[in-house]
RNA sequence: GGCCCCUUCGUCUAGCGGUCUAGGACUCCGGCCUUUCACGCCGGCAACACGGGUUCGAGUCCCGUAGGGGUCACCA
């Protein structure tokens, strides 16, 4: 470990969604830097971006946000070491390859990529490995008149040594042992002097003050190049850190945005989407599978998970403290967090598990938060005033103590929307109806009967309406059975939920009456 | 295919030579609770990839095999 300050980055491409995988990565860069005390930073990778980056960018950033990973120096936030746009930068890599060719450490190369692409093939087909001839390398400036001559243009390759190893210090890995004549002699410039990812990479940690590169392991392949330049340009290396990627559920391939098709096969990873769908088209909200699905950290929150939940899985997916320790606070995440205990081999993403952590903090969630949360999707869902009016605190309060653990994600709140709509608008749920009124002979008449002693009632609280239904039951020589399923389909349109009796206290007596008569009038 | 990485229950993991008849969590399967659904509670199934070493002793160290994965771009 060097002494520097710890200064860690994750640098998301404006792609217009924030993945699961790449929170994973920036997560550990944040946690790592902010238990060490030092800086967390994004860089945006727009180099090769047609779109609009602004526009691609904020989903990512709003996820970020979201998610309570705060950044200290990148876009919005800016920071002493601006721009953090690598569209912006490209002078800084320009430069750094004119160092490089004037060090010899790069050279320009005239070849027609059929050229390479042809010598590629052969060494293929001899079944050797490939090594650029440097055929059209310009080792003066005569060559590159000579080659011009010829209608060549010039691209940058590195001149990467041939011979001998390099070892890379990886603080997950260990050391891990590189042939040099293994490497190519890559691409860092292109003729129309526009750089490539490698170089620019190198470049920025090095502008950055990057002490520490977290990131995927699929990256390890990409270090001893990297290494190479960063030496030739005379930087002090970070140390790294290769952290294992996330799998596809009940796989060790890496997680995709592209492989939705394969994954909605997988019966939890459907579940969620399910659950995801569900929420949607409550809300109105316009989904389509390449924004909207599980690998895709805006879907959270979207449906209503809470942001705690969702972080606190996915710091387990690759590390973990002990034996027995599963949920963490943020600062006991800081607290506690190392690379040491970082593994090795990669984690599937595993949805029922995230929805067991979103269980458990929805559970503990204080009531108020959890208000707050449902409000906009009963707002989104047009069943309540947006801004809400004086009832609705109350009365969701109401509902979410009676409905309990049954709300899941916010989202969930959805499932009562029987308690939000008019007694006119409320629409029965047809098999429960046919199941628990129309069919059981009696239903319709204890409906009714029951009806006419609710008028009366002159206590319309739970407790009171339980012991009145209660009363009514044995004395009428009938099971609770009989009665109480017709009256929750009556009163609430669907055949589960939460307490009856819950339920009626809340609807109040009038829409309970009005509700029953529109039920019986079903019957005929 | 070359190079590199990885390998404990279905999944996430604990285990850093004896405390392992391998522990926890999720899932799953029973049961209890119960007006439905959910929660909760109790119980259960389930793993050291394989083969050699080293050692008094190996899930733990070494080597090999197999399997899985990553990477081999003028993408990032």
């Amino acid at each position: 470990m060097t002494d520097r300050p710890v200064r860690t980055r994750f640098a998301p491409s404006p792609t217009g969604y924030l993945h699961i995988g790449g929170v994973r990565t920036a997560l550990f860069n944040w946690l790592f830097a902010r238990k060490h005390g030092g800086q967390f930073i994004l860089r945006i990778d727009d180099t090769d971006q047609q779109r609009n980056v602004a526009e691609a960018l904020q989903p990512i950033l709003d996820g970020f946000r979201w998610l309570g990973l705060d950044w200290d120096e990148g876009p919005e936030v800016g920071g002493p070491c601006e721009p953090y746009y690598q569209s912006q930068r490209s002078e800084r890599y320009a430069s750094a390859v004119q160092t490089l060719l004037e060090n010899g450490a790069a050279y320009r190369d005239y070849a027609k990529s059929e050229e390479v692409q042809a010598e590629r093939e052969a060494a293929e087909k001899e079944k050797r490995s490939f090594v650029y001839s440097r055929k059209w390398m310009a080792e003066s400036a005569e060559d590159c008149a000579r080659f011009e001559a010829e209608g060549r243009t010039a691209i940058v390759r590195l001149k990467m040594p041939r011979e001998g190893k390099l070892i890379v210090k990886d603080l997950v890995r260990g050391d891990v042992e590189f042939a040099w004549e293994r490497e190519q002699d890559h691409v860092i410039q292109r003729a129309d002097g526009s750089c490539l990812y490698h170089l620019a990479t190198v470049v920025d940690e090095h502008d950055f003050k990057i002490s520490h590169v977290i990131r995927a392991e699929e990256h390890l392949s990409n270090t001893p190049r990297q290494i190479y330049i960063a030496q030739q340009l005379g930087y002090e290396l970070p140390e790294f850190a290769h952290i294992p990627f996330v799998a596809e559920p009940g796989s060790k391939t890496k997680l995709s945005k592209r492989k939705l098709e394969k994954y909605m096969k997988n019966r939890d990873f459907k579940a969620l989407n399910d659950l995801g769908q569900t929420v949607a088209s409550r809300i109105g909200l316009e989904t389509s599978a390449e924004t909207f699905n599980p690998v895709i950290v805006n879907f959270y929150e979207e449906v209503g998970f809470l942001a705690d939940a969702v972080v606190n899985y996915l710091v387990l997916l690759g590390w973990s403290l002990d034996d027995k320790t599963e949920d963490f606070s943020r600062e006991e995440m800081i607290e506690n967090f190392s690379l040491e205990r970082v593994n090795k081999a990669a984690a599937s993403f595993d949805p029922p598990k995230l929805l067991s952590f979103q269980d458990r903090y929805m559970q503990k969630l204080e009531m108020k938060k959890k208000v707050a949360k449902c409000v906009p999707f009963l707002q989104k869902a047009g069943l309540i005033a947006d801004p809400p009016d004086c009832n609705t605190a109350p009365r969701l309060t109401e509902i979410l103590t009676a409905a309990d653990d049954r709300i899941k994600v916010a989202g969930d709140i959805l499932d009562f929307g029987a308690f939000f709509q008019s007694d006119e608008e409320l629409q029965f749920d047809e098999k429960a109806f046919e199941k628990r009124i129309r069919k059981p002979e009696e239903a319709a008449t204890l409906l009714k009967e029951f009806r006419d002693l609710l008028a009366d009632a002159s206590e319309f609280d739970a407790a009171s309406l339980e012991k009145l239904l209660k009363d009514w039951v044995t004395s009428r020589g009938i099971k609770i059975g009989q009665i109480i399923h017709a009256l929750r389909v009556a009163t609430t349109g669907t055949a589960v939920g939460f307490g009856v009796f819950d339920s009626l206290a809340i609807l109040g007596k009038e829409s309970c009456l009005a509700r029953m008569d529109r039920a019986l009038a079903m019957v005929g």
